[in-house]
DNA sequence: CCAGTTATGTAACTAGCGTTATATAATATA
DNA sequence: TATATTATATAACGCTAGTTACATAACTGG
């Protein structure tokens, strides 16, 4: 029914996926997307209404990522997953991650506030944090999540000691994890 | 030598700071900062070379604030002073703070390096932190540091729950340095 | 009071953006 | 094979930037 397609849907959203990853997704137009395919803009303007309908399907990709990476890292404990995860996102995707935090989107938000419920379920049934109320669980989740986050905007904005690598971010996220747990329970047993 | 200034430097900084607080260091614009002080651009380029050193001097600004901050938040404490300085920051700038976070600007940064080892210092001196090694403390101040810019991320970005006062942010920020620096001196005490 | 300086306004130039109108050519179907 | 379809290229339109050229008018030193 016409010729050949030369640019596919899935191309496009490479080539856009390429520029928001290194240059962020605000620079995302339509000439550099078809600069770097090598074609003029009109394959685009086939495949996408307009530019909000790209990057909307660069925001889906990029989720697709770090629900891949979530997925890569499962190892049953979900503190650990969701640690790992998160970092190597910010670490590998250091320019998107700041975008995705920066803007404050929706995608995120939603997120969590699914995965808090889950990870509360989940921390009952831990039994290194046996003997927790669901309101002391729920603190110790707050304090992981904030350290978390804290941890991954510094990997991704290069802020933590040069010779920091994976493994060493893991452990300081473990240690403080135990901090706070081991903490808590102490001064749980002293009020008693 | 000429006509009467009807627009200063001054009124440049602030017109442009104003735009910067509420729209983002990069929604800056010639047009806009003429429009806000009802002239037209050419007092602009009277004052600055161009638009960088112009964001430049808004930068400047903003460091001016922080610093105000630091000092209007001055306890003695520089835990407590920094957290509360940030904490400020992320909540009352929330839109500059999450431009110079994300921007991994080196301002930050050079601000930063130079405050971790006074802040070792003023650790050396706390009672409280009696006993620690000097590597120990540098790992104490980390975790705190990691955790202080998760929290001023969250903030700025309304991630907390719905009812989080700046009271309860410091109650947190100082809760979890406790258990980090608790942990810390338990699991010292337990190896010797 | 005059001349030079300069603060300001106006309008234009350039560049990059999203978008669209038009032309062209390749393909499948009848 | 002829025609309708459609993928692509080209070029233009309108918009918003930063920047600059030019005109104007106010001030000051002589």
């Amino acid at each position: 029914m016409g010729p050949k397609v030369k640019f596919t849907k899935a191309q496009i959203i490479d080539s856009a996926f390429e520029i928001a990853k290194t240059e962020g997704i605000d620079n995302i137009t339509m000439r550099k997307i078809a600069e770097k395919m090598g074609s003029s803009v009109a394959p685009i303007y086939v495949n996408f209404k307009d530019v909000n309908e790209l990057t909307e399907a660069v925001m889906e990709r990029i989720m697709d990522i770090s629900q891949r990476l979530l997925i890569e890292e499962s190892t049953g404990n979900p503190f650990h997953d969701m640690g790992m995860a998160s970092l190597r996102f910010a670490k590998e995707y250091s320019v998107l991650f700041r975008d995705l935090i920066m803007k404050n989107n929706s995608y995120m938000k939603g997120y969590d506030e699914k995965m808090i419920p889950v990870l509360i379920e989940e921390m009952k049934q831990d039994p290194e944090l046996e003997g927790f109320t669901v309101d002391e669980l729920k603190t110790i989740l707050l304090k992981i999540r904030i350290f978390q986050l804290g941890l991954s905007v510094m990997a991704a904005n290069g802020l933590l000691p040069k010779d920091y690598e994976k493994q060493d971010l893991m452990n300081i996220l473990s240690s403080t994890a135990n901090d706070v747990i081991l903490s808590t329970r102490l001064s749980k047993n002293q009020s008693k």
